[in-house]
DNA sequence: TATGAATGAGATTTCATTCAT
DNA sequence: GATGAATGAAATCTCATTCAT
């Protein structure tokens, strides 16, 4: 037990050396020689534990994202309309990449451009993760939450899309200091989303699209405003 | 002229070799012995023209950038309302990422992540572009078009985050034949985020938010069918 | 301690391997795969013990000039005399080179133009020791053993130059057999320079140039020793 | 003519350039094209005239060393003592090193050390050059001038060492402006090492060297001139 | 298990030199 | 005669990886 306890310790170090590493210079730019410098060990060390650098590499997302998924699931298991099932996955992405910037770096910009990282379990767990947000936008859509003709994929492009920009961005500021907390952004974010998709019926109040004369005589009954164009 | 026109195609050829395997490798995966082998000319007529490889990878945006910010000015100029512009701009970068596969993985993956790429011209550039983007959805919040409270980064973010996904996911499938037309989602995606963020009087018709109870009464009323399809 | 022998002993044939190579082709002309060749190791062996190629060149009067130094401190803590302490430090100098004579050459056309070089410590041990041939000459005005109005930095340069340039032609003989002794010009040539700088009370007594009918009237008359050649 | 001037005109810039480049970083740190940029001609025309790097280097002193031993003979051709004719010799080369620094440093630093070089038609002139001021040397020690148990070679070890050395010296130090006139230490120079292999009767009369009150006695006694300062 | 030491393989970059025009 | 363009050949240096201890 201390034995494995000593190890895991000094496998852990290890890839949290290596996590800083890859993130800030970048897969190829980093050296085995830095890491292990960083993890206090020797390089020959490494490749006790890793067989080569990409094994390394792979090691990361493996772990983590092990950990968030479950983390995640729990939680999901509570909840059961689309809109707060989707807006708990979102949560769980700001949340891990928030935590963990240079895990944030790292899967953004290292991993999901490297073809051979497809083909891992880490991947595979990142897919499923990808999968259960369509899922929810599919529920929303079939259940009427959302409307009929949206495209989940494109749904889930944004959704991703923005996230994973927004992070992007925020690493490649010079200054690591003053970054605004993203996890702010994600309610206003979700807000848009929805209101482009929902149907009119969803949520606490009524969304109605009209034609012209409709409105007219829906306005002469409600006293609404006329709808004004824009240019 | 025909020497000149000799020369500038043997530059071009280096640069479209280069554009083809950074994008494909990854800058620092590919050589220039490779890129020199594509172009057709050797490794040291690549360092006559470029001064490093970096200076290679630099010399890619600076010239598509340059072609592609001209014509969505003169595009631009055309346009007034601000929905209109936004809608112009992100079908350029739509349409030239579209049309440029390679391009597109090139600075969405090695351009963007790198630090001395922003130092460049082409970045700035790109820099520009971004701040009209922004400039529009200012416009549009300014002159009531857009909700008051909506936060002008977010919506950029998600303007460009989802169509960055979108061309970095393409980029990643596997098979590149049968990839998806990506400008079919662009007015489906703008919808959806100007669904989200237009003031209720938007458009040409009208958007009504009701209570409930308003709601019953209006549906009664009209006898229109609930929740239908978007503008 | 064995281990560090062998690490020595490894460091050290890379060092004599550099010697001989720089001073027989010059360091621009030399190659680190030749030098790894001759000591017995790999390229990125010497790498590995030396960062770059000129650290390598660095390394050699480094070790060389930290032995010699300490030796001459030595024997000069036992001399006191202005000219005593001289031939002390130019014999230094004349055994050094003569017994290494790639050495020599490393310093005397190597090293001496390079400016980086001026900024090593090798070189301010060499500045030191050219430092305290200076002080011996100005002890020497000032005791009165030389003569009050000569330059000492044009002495220093007389005697530094005249072997500097004894090594280097022999460097630059085609025969490196039959190489005669430099050492034994050292006596003539240190009375040569001293015979031109030495006032006439130096030494135990009075010198006097004569003719020889005129030195023996002399002779009787003063009973002076008979007018001697100089020592 | 005015073609042949024109070619000339050329060449002699070319070379000119090549001087100054050669002696400032050195022959292999030097590049041809940077000699051309200097020179206002193209890479390939360096070529025209010259078939190598290293022809081009031979042809400076192929030049300069002709003119200056031409004046050289000129001018001993009038002197006819050995001293007179030594210190013509050495005048000579002082003030072409003085003239032309770049030279001097490129011919001691550069070319001296080049085995090449010792073939060439430049390296005999300088070898003449040498010879002659060998002659004087022995001319000396012929007819009484110089000690005769003094070792010509060695002379004019001292001789070219100590001047060799004042230029090297002078082309290593960082500050160009406020470089000594070495002109001026070539008679105290020849001063001492004449002093230190002249004969008793050499020059005007009897040197003396005697305690103030021994040289009293021995002036009555002989009438000699009074015991008199140094040279 | 841990590592110091060593290296094979390969990448970028430089430049003297050539040649068609 | 002059040169712009191109390149072969080579050199320095880096690093992932191996292996004896």
């Amino acid at each position: 037990m201390a034995e494995n306890g000593k190890t895991r310790g000094r496998k852990d170090r290890i890839i949290d050396a290596a996590l800083r590493i890859f993130a800030e210079k970048g897969f190829p730019n980093a050296t085995i020689s830095e890491i292990s410098r960083e993890a206090g060990c020797s390089e020959a060390t490494i490749y006790e534990y890793f067989g080569t650098k990409e094994d390394l590499l792979f090691a990361i997302p493996e772990k983590i994202s092990n950990e968030s998924i479950e983390e995640t699931d729990r939680a999901l298991s509570y909840i059961r309309g689309a809109e707060g099932r989707l807006r708990a996955l979102l949560l769980a992405y700001v949340r891990l990449y928030q935590s963990n910037p240079h895990y944030a770096a790292l899967v953004l910009l290292q991993l999901m451009n490297n073809k051979r990282f497809r083909k891992t379990p880490a991947h595979a767990a990142i897919r499923r993760s990808a999968h259960r947000l369509l899922d929810c936008i599919r529920q929303g859509i079939a259940d009427g939450t959302f409307k009929k003709d949206c495209n989940p994929y494109l749904i889930r492009s944004m959704l991703l899309g923005t996230i994973e920009h927004l992070f992007i961005q925020r690493h490649m500021q010079a200054e690591p200091q003053r970054q605004s907390d993203i996890t702010e952004l994600l309610d206003p974010f979700i807000e848009i989303v929805l209101g482009g998709i929902r149907t009119a019926s969803a949520d606490k109040g009524v969304t109605l699209y009209l034609r012209r004369e409709d409105a007219r005589t829906l306005g002469e009954l409600l006293r609404a405003p006329e709808g004004q164009t824009q240019d």
